[in-house]
DNA sequence: AAGTGTTTGTGAATTATTTCACAATGGCAG
DNA sequence: CTGCCATTGTGAAATAATTCACAAACACTT
């Protein structure tokens, strides 16, 4: 089984090989490739092997099969719908982030407790009430939600997306969430992010 | 040395134990302050050991004390100014957040290369020009810096901050930052939690 | 004050991840 | 076509992280 870090670090190397296809280059070496993903080349040959092999001894790797082979391993090549919960200022924030269609993501839609409530931002996808959510996960097949509650409320919602067949959540509450063991969650925490920093910094 | 992982967890059982004192409980085990974190109650008390032993054998921890040595031991005690650079949607978001504060964080400016665009959200923070940063960082001693820039720019702006003192960065722009490695970078990137997500959900 | 039950703290064992070291392979020059 | 050079792919070794297993310590009851 193919260790949950190396999934991670073939996000990176495949936005490293698009930005060396976008200079035109067309082959590149483990140590290359490496150095541009911050990591070193044993590992990155070591994550490549775990899912085949690809690469031309003495020469290197081909960018854009690689590039296609990394792409079809972590399943990125199908646009995949997403729905987001709770449009506060990071909700918002979000939806009006445009770097998700790029990676092969779109945020279909988004719901609140309060739908119609005065926003500041234009933004392209629709508002939904709550209570409209289950029948759209369902409708529309949606398997993966990002989560920005307050973090009072997202255990709730959870047990609501994890009941109308959510599979993955990226969850920006601040706090510890309990799902299934077949649904997974990502925790983006940015004050831990910083409290993390903020020790290594001082030693 | 402390391992990376277990500090990361401790400002996860920081925040656990605040919750806990809310709701004041005075003592806690293993057992419970663990499945409140996600973790194992062996990986709680080894990753406690690591900085002293807190614990009554029998009882279990004194949630105000552990909720003190875990602060302490983090550096979490005393609040630590932070800048924000590049005011886009996503930085807007960031300074409009009120989650820092309340966790020792407080985000005194932020800058970028149009300080005076149009910006639909009112904030309380001054927002200044690029070049008026080297000058403020080293006024106020600032050593902890969240960039939101775009990736193109992005490595130029972590080179000013790196000469101008800043030894920790979140690093929201989807790029793999080169740094003297005794500066530190968390990376945040929202593309690649999405694909991680995507990549479990479907086996 | 002794006995019982609970829970911690930790050395040892296990498991996971990273790094090393080098044989195998193909490109390329002559 | 042969030999050299560069670079991959991969078992083995090293390192790191997690989990186990249990003795030690304390609270609480009687």
């Amino acid at each position: 089984m193919i260790p949950r870090k190396t999934i991670y670090r073939l996000s990176i190397y495949l936005r490293c090989l698009a930005r060396l296809r976008e200079n035109s280059i067309g082959t590149v070496s483990s140590e290359a490739l490496a150095k541009a993903a911050g990591v070193k080349p044993t590992q990155l040959r070591k994550d490549l092997a775990y899912f085949g092999t690809f690469g031309t001894r003495g020469l290197g790797y081909d960018v854009n099969e690689l590039l296609q082979k990394i792409s079809e391993e972590l399943g990125t090549s199908s646009l995949q719908p997403v729905i987001l919960v709770g449009v506060g200022n990071l909700g918002l924030a979000l939806l009006s982030y445009r770097g998700f269609e790029k990676e092969g993501f779109e945020i279909i839609a988004a719901f609140d407790t309060d739908p119609d409530r005065k926003r500041d931002k234009k933004i392209s996808q629709p508002i939904f009430g709550m209570h409209d959510m289950p029948k759209f996960i369902r409708e529309k097949n949606v398997k993966m939600a990002i989560l920005s509650v307050p973090p009072a409320v997202a255990q709730n919602v959870v047990n609501t997306l994890v009941d109308t067949g959510i599979a993955g959540i990226l969850n920006f509450a601040p706090i510890v969430l309990a799902v299934p063991e077949d649904v997974m969650v990502n925790n983006v925490n940015l004050a831990i992010e910083l409290e993390n920093l903020s020790y290594f910094i001082q030693g």
